[in-house]
DNA sequence: TTGTATGCGTTATCAG
DNA sequence: CTGATAACGCATACAA
């Protein structure tokens, strides 16, 4: 029943004016004592509830972050989740989440949303998958605080957090050309409009050249994120000649790795025996998997502590740089790269 | 820098009023097709972004619906989450997550977070742990629109969605009695607090009642929902005598199963052999362990488009009377109970 | 210490 | 079709 308590009514039934109220309330520092423990009682027998809507018009702040997902079933999100909570839960602020669905149509949507709430700052992982940066623009032009994760929007001027991923791609793959001496690899990319996609396709191309290797364009194929393009894309390559196929294949992430291996078994081909896999995330599944994936293991947690520490500061303090910060991730050797168990 | 156009920038800016500004963008019909053109390109052009904030004061609503989550990175929620999102994409609503890590004074918190936010409604899955139902019972009689999901408050007069807990509980229990044979079972039960700890002990309860098997309170233990629980559990289970050890284990949820499963590996024992161990949820990762795990499917993606629904309902038509809608399970016979590979 | 006036950005209402 | 005014709930600035 109680349909909204505000200032005005408990001012009212006690004889005095809202204004009291607000700063006994409030905690100010100019109220008598007396009055102060009448009000506070009053409030709560009343079941008052501050309205934080009227509160941030008036403050033009709202004490609430977003944040921006681009798939919330991808492991790796809800545990950056989690870091960014460390830093939040304590705080004054309080976390919305969104999720984009890998659509950056949505994730416009989110994000208009959430400035229509006129949160303080977002913590956004892009699912951008057009060159247009006008979008980005305005939003970093208005007052909202913005700090990417993971998959960020360059050269913007907005801070980023994310994982070495060029690097570690690099790394991974030639693990699999001088361990075990692969030639003939293949690489499931990510969209390249998105970072982490052109990051990660970077890093194996590197790891080509720096060993000669030349690139096989029938092996580089546009996967994307999930499991499903991971299986699509992998049997893209399985219907290639026997003698046109690779020996490994190098994936975007653990989801798109996964997808590829349930594809594999279905033709009924082994790994690592006849087709080497690795991932790039550390997925629960990874280590579950029937042949253990070996993979990047990816700090998300840090990731996401990092990314909401940054916010917060660019939030508070005007000046605040931006800047990126890498977290560093390390290899994860497991079998489905063709090492024997341990 | 554009720092937050307003109606009033753009009646300005054109000579007109306000009113008229906010007339032509909200579409209303009685303006003029010329000057709401006029507006609407003006508005574009300025980058006018509604003020949620101050609509919602003057609307009392603000189109927003909070989820509570108990812990997002147990998957069987974000899996829920999508099928919210199914409803409430596309809709009108905005949704914003919070994640309450199965503690219950977080999710107050997250509670009153969003009530101040003012959300038209809430999606509730209770981490509750007390036995005080002043806090529901407030919240129930506030505006705010409130459907529990998955893990409810019950008596309360609110709209709950939830599987039939209780019966797939007696159903997977029976399955390890009369298709295994087995009768020394032990269950490792989540808080009885909340209500899908309750229901899955009384259905486990059951079971034994209808065959007729006594209870062996050594065996039931309060576990709790997450891996680290069942681990510590399944380790008290194991520190009983050979000849006291139960042959089978039905435990609350997957995680918890996973868990047990952990611990029985550490200490030397195989499952189904010398224990069969079934689960609850059909987690990503039952069907990849080494023993596929026997458990029951949660429909989630169900669960979470029945409870945005009901709530939308719920919050746009006054009289909407409050049920309890029940998704039915499956049954997932995998190999760890002791069938054999299919 | 307390109260009054005023404004945050928007919309309902009534007048023109 | 358009405009002026008041109101939503709260807090700042100033006055008493």
């Amino acid at each position: 029943m109680s349909s909204e308590v505000t200032l005005k009514h408990i001012a009212e039934a006690l004889g005095v004016s809202a204004m009291t109220v607000s700063r006994a309330l409030n905690d100010r520092p100019n109220v008598d004592e007396q009055t102060k423990k009448k009000i506070v009682e009053k409030a709560r027998s009343m079941g008052y509830r501050p309205n934080h809507v009227a509160k941030s018009l008036v403050s033009n702040k709202t004490y609430t972050i977003g944040v921006v997902i681009p798939e919330i079933t991808h492991a790796f999100f809800p545990e950056v989740v989690r870091g960014i909570e460390e830093v939040t839960y304590g705080s004054d602020y309080q976390l919305f989440l969104t999720n984009a669905n890998e659509q950056f149509s949505r994730e416009m949507e989110a994000i208009r949303a959430l400035q229509s709430q006129r949160v303080d700052g977002i913590l956004i992982s892009s699912s951008q998958t057009v060159e247009d940066f006008s979008f980005y623009e305005e939003l970093l032009n208005s007052r909202t605080k913005v700090v990417f994760f993971d998959r960020c929007v360059e050269n913007l001027g907005a801070s980023c957090v994310s994982v070495n991923d060029r690097s570690s791609s690099t790394r991974i793959t030639e693990h699999l050309i001088t361990t075990h001496n692969i030639k003939k690899i293949s690489y499931l990319s990510g969209p390249q409009e998105v970072s982490v996609g052109r990051k990660r396709y970077r890093g194996f191309m590197e790891a080509l050249e720096k060993h000669n290797i030349p690139v096989n364009d029938d092996w580089v194929i546009e996967a994307g994120f999930r499991e499903k393009s991971g299986y699509n894309a992998m049997n893209k390559l399985l219907a290639l000649p026997p003698e046109d196929r690779p020996e490994a294949v190098v994936t975007v992430n653990d989801p798109c790795a996964i997808g590829a291996i349930q594809a594999i078994g279905e033709a009924g081909f082994s790994i690592p025996d006849d087709f080497a896999v690795v991932g790039f995330t550390d997925d629960v599944r990874a280590e579950l998997l029937k042949v253990p994936l070996t993979t990047v293991h990816q700090p998300a947690y840090e990731v996401g502590k990092r990314a909401a520490q940054k916010l917060i500061k660019t939030i508070e303090h005007e000046e605040e740089p931006a800047e990126n910060i890498e977290v560093l991730t390390t290899l994860k050797i497991r079998e489905s790269c063709g090492c024997g168990e341990e």
